[in-house]
DNA sequence: CACCTATTAAACGACTGTTTAATCTGTCTT
DNA sequence: AAGACAGATTAAACAGTCGTTTAATAGGTG
């Protein structure tokens, strides 16, 4: 035998988890029907029960690991600006994003406490720790409230402004306002 | 008769949207069933299929129209970042929140279109109008992200970053954030 | 009383998340 | 090789809620 106990379970536990992460950033969380997440999967929806408990259950093993940036950490972050934007327009995910699963399922309560620490520990943290200058917290809380409400408005919603126009016009926006609080300018001195 | 065939009814309608737009502001679209919101208004569910057709239609009459950011323009823009950063920051409404609406229906496919117009017509187009210099549909795009992000991050999720700590400092992050998008600073220049 | 309107209770079918019991599949034992 | 066992998977049913509709009731004026 391929490793015992739990040799297909781990396969099929897995295409779950890709077909909810895909349903979720696609479809937010309460939209999400667990037949149509398993349908996706290609399994029966009693499995899900089975492997994961309760909706919530799956909603907690499927999205919250997937948050974190320290992609976006790695490089000076003098550029953190520029590099942010190119990513956060440019990016084209395969049926699972990230900030798209976070938009989409803040709105519920279940959601809401797993993906606050989610957040402030795998994006808000790290990324405090590579801003200088004061107030670094509640700088990065708006680089992060900053992006989402970036995707929130063009990518939820799809603001014609925004998607609109010369892709480098929105990203020179981006940019500058995320550079902005990196560099920890008030705007008034 | 006062006015007609329409006479109890307006008041039983006014009284239908007012309790809509409490349950969606603070429970999101898909999440506020039509017999919790009868119930808010003291009538019965009935009533919003006759008086608003769907659950769609109720919505439509109920969240867009409110959408606009008049109280925000009154003013000189040199002074945007801190006045929009005071009144998002302290503001308190009693049961009833635009912004908060706005963010928690964005993920339902039904409210995205109607909420992408009135966005455009009643926020978008005139606080671009009060922008100067170049690209500023694009940058009142981003004012409008910035700040809806806010929202999600700090009201909707919670992010302790930006609730802890002293209100004036995170005030100060959001305001210097608006006020170099308002000013259209490139951050290269 | 008759009439029009506003309002209600009740039922509709469809869907929700969850659970139960049965079936299928593959491995190990005898 | 044949039977027994354990884990993986499934079909079916559960109680509940959803948005919507239908038919009956209450309210007020001519």
């Amino acid at each position: 035998m391929k490793s015992g106990s739990t040799a297909i379970s781990a396969r099929t536990a897995d295409a779950i988890l890709v077909a909810a992460r895909k349903r979720f950033s696609s479809h937010g969380y309460d939209a999400s029907g667990l037949r149509a997440i398993a349908e996706l999967a290609g399994v029966n929806v009693a499995l899900i029960g089975r492997y994961f408990g309760s909706k919530e259950g799956l909603f907690l093993a499927a999205v919250p690991p997937t948050l974190d940036i320290s992609w976006l950490l790695n490089g000076p972050m003098s550029e953190f600006g520029t590099r942010a934007a190119t990513i956060m327009d440019m990016r084209s995910f395969r049926g699972f994003d990230p900030m798209l699963a976070l938009i989409r399922a803040a709105a519920s309560p279940v959601c809401a406490p797993a993906l606050k620490t989610a957040l402030d520990r795998q994006v808000i943290a790290p990324l405090a720790g590579r801003l200088d200058g004061v107030d670094a917290e509640a700088r990065a809380g708006m680089i992060l409230a900053t992006m989402a409400g970036y995707d929130l408005m063009m990518r939820v919603i799809g603001i014609e402004a925004l998607r609109g126009g010369v892709g480098a016009q929105r990203r020179n926006s981006l940019a500058a306002a995320l550079q902005h609080i990196v560099d920890g300018d008030t705007g008034r001195g």
